[in-house]
DNA sequence: CCAAGAATTTGATAAATATCAATTGAAAAG
DNA sequence: CTTTTCAATTGATATTTATCAAATTCTTGG
């Protein structure tokens, strides 16, 4: 593995607080890997071998069960993922596959076990990292049950405008499907809804987004701290 | 605090291996309360005060956003919760009233921080108790986006016989109402579902449900143990 | 530049779910 | 035992979402 990208993974807050001699450990248990586009990393059902630590990429968590399937989530680097299944050493309930091509640090579940056994700063930066996932799944639960899909597409243009610096104009960062999928909703349908937000003032152009009602867009998605800030 | 109260808590997996002596600084800061049926324990926005183990009783979980309502989830003694929002400080992202009367144990969050700074088997619990929950979680939003709410309610049939020794009979835990939003659906779904379910042997008479083919049943259903398996 | 393949859109329709209103049923209070 | 209240059911209808099929547009390898 080359220092910088064990850097990139010393760098993140999961791994940040620990001593130095157990983040040798890790790292040197662990190697990189780089993927293409479209592999999937992890079945869901199988057992856990190894914490992922996603370095270049991006990465969509997907779930299938009786012929039907949704995206659950996407993760942009740098990003540990999979570590609850890695300290319960429990079956994947997710499935996931890089959606560009990426590059991952393997780290083996064992190795990550043991540390966390013996470094109290990493116990506590796991715990932070499970508690901020815990929260957003939350909110994803919450979004998913108290709107109709309309009003999540609107919510989620709100919230990447927010996230792009606000500046009343941007250019979806993936494919409509993904995003459709993502949203809960079937790629036919997040047409009908872009087409439909237009009536309060979003227009859309291919994959470019323009709010032109920043105030008719929020009174109508009624967007909600406790479901979309990311800081909450 | 009675003695007896304090053995509840103790004997959760949560407080089960920590020290002696900061059991003793937990449970001494924290002091038992009863209260009636239908009390708002927690509101969801507010800041952490108290972590909170359910004794006696049950809790139902629920969230308000933009004139609507659900319930996320129901709780059983014995039990600690909103974990996630005092080991990060944050706000609550859920409310809570009793559904029945209750007797809950308040530890200052405060205290539950410091000996989880101090106590590396409290905090391996915590991390034990997070990741527990998290799974529950990704579990509940796979079983929204993945079924509809006819199947939802067939598997959650399935499952709630299984936990009760899988006599293929049994009374409904509590009011239809609440089942049907813990479900995702209105309590007139929930009736015109029940009587769906006919159609694959389950009969229902009042708070009775009887399965009469558990394997139509099943096989209308398909039960994913990556969703209702509570030991996965 | 062009053709093939994929993504996206559009139309028509069906299925799932919510809503509103009215009724029935059951349990608690007097 | 009756009245009151609330839960539950049923009917009618509207909304939301999915499905299927057919354009259309966009990308990309040749």
């Amino acid at each position: 593995m080359r220092a910088t990208d064990a850097e990139i993974v010393r760098a993140l807050p999961l791994f940040g607080g620990m001593q130095d001699a157990h983040f040798e450990a890790l790292i040197g248990a662990g190697y990189l890997q780089r993927f293409p586009q479209g592999v999937v990393l992890i079945h869901e059902g199988e057992r856990p071998d190894f914490l992922h630590v996603l370095v270049q990429g991006s990465v969509e968590f997907f779930s299938e069960s009786a012929d039907r399937a949704t995206t659950l989530s996407l993760l942009k680097p740098p990003s540990a993922f999979i570590l609850a299944a890695v300290v319960l050493d429990q079956l994947y309930l997710k499935s996931a596959r890089t959606v560009e091509p990426s590059v991952v640090v393997l780290i083996p579940a064992q190795a990550v076990r043991d540390v966390f056994d013996k470094d109290p700063a990493f116990a506590r930066a796991v715990v932070a990292e499970l508690a901020f996932r815990y929260r957003n799944l939350v909110k994803d639960l919450k979004n998913q049950r108290l709107r109709t899909s309309l009003e999540r597409l609107a919510n989620w243009i709100i919230a990447h405008d927010e996230q792009m610096g606000r500046t009343g104009s941007f250019k979806l960062p993936i494919e409509k499907k993904v995003l459709a999928n993502l949203l809960g909703m079937r790629p036919e349908n997040l047409s009908r809804n872009l087409a439909e937000l237009a009536r309060v003032g979003v227009h859309v152009r291919g994959s470019i987004i323009d709010i032109r009602d920043i105030e008719a867009l929020k009174a109508f998605a009624r967007p909600d701290p406790l479901i979309d800030d990311p800081a909450v």
